[in-house]
DNA sequence: TTGGAAATTGGACCTTAGTCCAATAAGGCC
DNA sequence: GGCCTTATTGGACTAAGGTCCAATTTCCAA
């Protein structure tokens, strides 16, 4: 597994001297740096399961900071990103924080500024991975049902008996009672009330039945 | 009760022309307008019942808009902040943000985008409340359990048997039926899933266990 | 075509949960 | 001292959930 491993501090700036003095200062503050030249360079060698942060600059040949920013979002990327800029101005600023970028800074870099940032994106990340690893090991059981299983379990958490499912799923009680029995195994559930809130990190439940 | 009131747009500039055009602005697009020369004659008449948004000068003689903001912010205020300001820069556009301002403009404001800050942070509020009365209904009904059943309460979601919760509470499991039953009642939950989910909540279950 | 997963059902039996009626005991309040 | 809430318990009964063993049917893929 890839989760302890130390994290990694990303850097994109299209200036030779500022990425050699960035890098040289945050890896003497013990961190451990990988540079590019562009957002390009850089999505050619990210590999999202590694934890860490990005310190971006925004005015970049090719693709720009908040554009990567965007395009990491959407796909669904929560790398924590800190900004750093020689031409930014307040709603440039206003957009990128907006749009959940940790820091916005301004060149020259304030030394203490940009460590104090890293430190709090890489906590952030990290808290971010840990929730994110707990959902993806439930989704992964959650998986493992068949089709008819996952129709059970949405039955089972809205709080019905066995009967009512049975009735509306055109089907008997015994049946039923497989199937539960089956759904609390895959889920590795202890207990009706486990099962539901296993189910709501899915999203699987009451709360989401009021978008129809 | 005041629930489906007309949002009112607070707004907070020491200068009195400035105040005098935005609030004409925003009387003019509609929105309902209170205005004042000061946090602290703000915060004399501010209720926080009242659904809208703020709109927030920064400099201002006496509180400044930051600590207004950690203000509301420290006594569990959920008000929109849109700061609007005539000597901001990115440190403090990016501060303001963080901390939870929905934006940040500079003078002289653009009409537009004041209108659509203004519009933004009024959705805001609004889906904010809706979800803070849900919760505070819940508190309430939460309440009305006596000590021994909001105890049998935390055994129940967290998945025991009756006669698991009746050993741990030293007493007989018809003791805990009974209980149990005045907590469906209470709580007004129609099923075991359906008085998880109102627990968590609440926070009460499994996920904050871990707090010790 | 055949092996296997998925879905289904039966029966017997035990454990839990929920309900209705009734009753006791302690502590606080007017 | 009465009155009320809270907490407790008993008995009897119904309903619901869970378990073990066993079996059938359908459909898909090797």
């Amino acid at each position: 597994m890839t989760l302890m491993e130390q994290p990694t501090v990303y850097l994109v700036d299209d200036e030779p001297a500022i990425r050699k003095a960035l890098a040289r200062l945050l890896r003497v503050a013990g961190f451990h740096v990988v540079a590019h030249a562009s957002c390009e360079e850089f999505l050619h060698e990210y590999d999202p399961q590694t934890p860490g942060c990005l310190i971006l600059d925004m005015m970049l040949p090719g693709l720009n900071g908040d554009e990567l920013q965007k395009y990491l979002a959407d796909n669904g990327s929560s790398l924590p990103i800190i900004f750093v800029t020689g031409h930014g101005d307040i709603p440039m600023c206003a957009r990128a924080i907006k749009s959940g970028a940790v820091e916005f800074l301004t060149k020259p870099v304030d030394a203490d500024a940009l460590l104090r940032a890293v430190d709090e994106a890489i906590k952030y990340d990290s808290e971010n991975r840990r929730s994110l690893v707990d959902v993806s090991a439930i989704k992964r059981r959650h998986s493992l049902l068949t089709p008819r299983e996952q129709e059970v379990l949405i039955h089972v958490v809205d709080g019905k008996t066995n009967k009512k499912i049975a009735a509306e799923l055109g089907t008997v009680e015994k049946t039923i009672k497989v199937h539960r029995a089956r759904i609390m195994e895959k889920m590795e559930a202890g207990s009706l009330a486990e099962l539901v809130r296993l189910a709501m990190q899915l999203g699987i439940g009451r709360p989401d039945s009021r978008c129809c």
